[in-house]
DNA sequence: CGGATTTGACCCGCGC
DNA sequence: GCGCGGGTCAAATCCG
């Protein structure tokens, strides 16, 4: 079933300017019969064995309340310092067109266990950036896909408390469809449980979040 | 050779 | 106003 394609790329069903209300709202349908809330961590203790990587733990959708207007829609970028030569005209953040609100970009966040950061969801992307976060040791790791016109950013990050547990963080909507057909991932869905309490401020109270 | 990754620098928002 | 933390870019590098 094309679940997942729909959980990930989300494509239009999304929220009009009505969701700026709300900052956030958990979106699950996971379970399937068999969670249901059971399912422990013990399960993690098995090592990785062979295809089936990954089980997700929880799934939430996240909505910008951006208080200034989302950054732009495909460009985010304001020029940085580098100016570079000949072209003479790197677009200041001058074309930051503010007065249309566009679409939100809808977030969404689900954590997995996994030996392996990067969970193949059926996209291709591109790592654009790896940078360190205060409360978690390892490093978090930003990606792109790499449709052209897909704007569709993710980031990976792993806690350091929980090294089987990846948090993966997904911006944006797919506007193409996805490239494989991966049946591995439907599985995943089938454990797929939500875990309640986590707010939108990642980076402060992620270390309260899941203890 | 082309595309993805690596990695340091830069930028920006926010808190103090 | 400055410093911190986080996000992004882009040149160089690596890999197929």
């Amino acid at each position: 079933m094309e679940n997942y394609h729909m959980l990930f790329g989300a494509t239009t069903h999304a929220q009009p300017s009505s969701a700026t209300t709300n900052s956030y709202n958990f979106m699950a349908t996971a379970g399937t019969g068999t969670s249901g809330g059971g399912l422990h961590d013990h399960d993690r203790g098995q090592h990785s064995g062979h295809g089936g990587r990954s089980s997700s733990s929880f799934f939430a959708e996240l909505s910008n309340n951006d208080s200034k207007d989302d950054g732009a829609p495909v460009a985010a970028d304001s020029g940085r310092g580098e100016s570079s030569a000949a072209a003479g005209e790197v677009d200041r953040p001058a074309a930051r067109r503010k007065g249309d609100k566009k679409e939100r970009r809808p977030r969404y966040a689900f954590q997995t266990r996994s030996q392996v950061d990067i969970l193949d969801d059926g996209y291709r992307w591109r790592k654009y950036g790896q940078k360190a976060v205060k409360n978690n040791k390892f490093p978090r790791s930003y990606y792109r896909c790499t449709h052209q016109g897909c704007n569709v950013k993710k980031q990976v990050q792993r806690l350091s408390r929980d090294e089987g547990v990846v948090v993966t963080t997904y911006e944006g909507t797919h506007t193409h469809p996805i490239e494989k057909s991966n049946d591995n991932f439907e599985h995943i869905l089938t454990q797929m449980q939500i875990y309640s309490g986590m707010g939108s401020t990642f980076s402060s109270s992620s270390h309260n979040m899941f203890h």
